[in-house]
DNA sequence: ATATTTGTACGAAGAAATTCGTATTAAATA
DNA sequence: TATTTAATACGAATTTCTTCGTACAAATAT
């Protein structure tokens, strides 16, 4: 089965993940902080994304709640699939340095790329 | 002005940027190779990005000519600010992580990124 | 008990992306 | 020159995404 959630479930997906478990109007709330949008769109949004089996609902009280159905790492994958073969014509060390080059990384967050690396290499020896 | 190319106005930009310099022909044989579609859709898709600012054409000869109006490393950056923000909520180093845990990087690509990495830390210093 | 609030269901409109057929014109070829 | 081939223009159908209004049911508050 494919994943490949819209721009919209994507923001819907996102609140789901960090909460781990949503009502819609959690979902709804969230979203609101940042976006005008109205109740029945997220609510809709979340009906077509059931409908597609992105996500599963309890709906044994009144308010169903949701969950989603793959992981964000799963998103995570799927999208750098997605733009390594659109746009890096399939190089992940181009992908790589573009990302670092563009958003400056933290100290920290290189320090965390290095051990990688490092442990990588002793995974290939 | 935004660059947002869609997936199908992405595929088109792929034999651009390769080529240089396209015609219509030229772009619908390459996407023929890989999928099943008609000369006319290809055209009409590049009259749309003509449309929308994306690409320019010099139409003094009867087979017009295409060349796109922003590169490929500035439709990267892009990708992955999306992604970033969608996907990734905006942690570059987990990106990065995510990216070579998932294509196995060859030994020189990851040369290549510890390179770049000791290059930045010496900016950094 | 009645009214209000809070929820789901769902149809449908609007917008954007994709696809292709037909018309027409220009160039190449027979 | 007449015919065929190759190109662009463009309308329009289709599909997918997004948005919201209205209807109705259940829970809550008065």
């Amino acid at each position: 089965m494919e994943i490949k959630p819209t721009e919209s479930e994507l923001e819907i997906l996102q609140v789901i993940w960090n909460k781990g478990q949503c009502t819609v109007r959690d979902v709804h709330e969230e979203l609101a902080k940042t976006k005008d949008v109205g109740y029945t769109t997220t609510l809709k949004l979340m009906q077509i994304m059931h409908d597609k089996g992105m996500v599963e609902r309890d709906t044994s009280a009144k308010t169903h709640l949701y969950k989603a159905l793959f992981s964000q790492e799963q998103a995570q994958s799927n999208a750098l699939d997605k733009i390594l073969s659109t746009v890096f014509e399939g190089s992940t060390s181009n992908l790589v340095i573009q990302a670092l080059g563009q958003h400056r990384a933290s100290k920290d967050e290189i320090d965390a790329i290095k051990n990688y690396l490092n442990q990588f290499d002793q995974h290939k020896k």
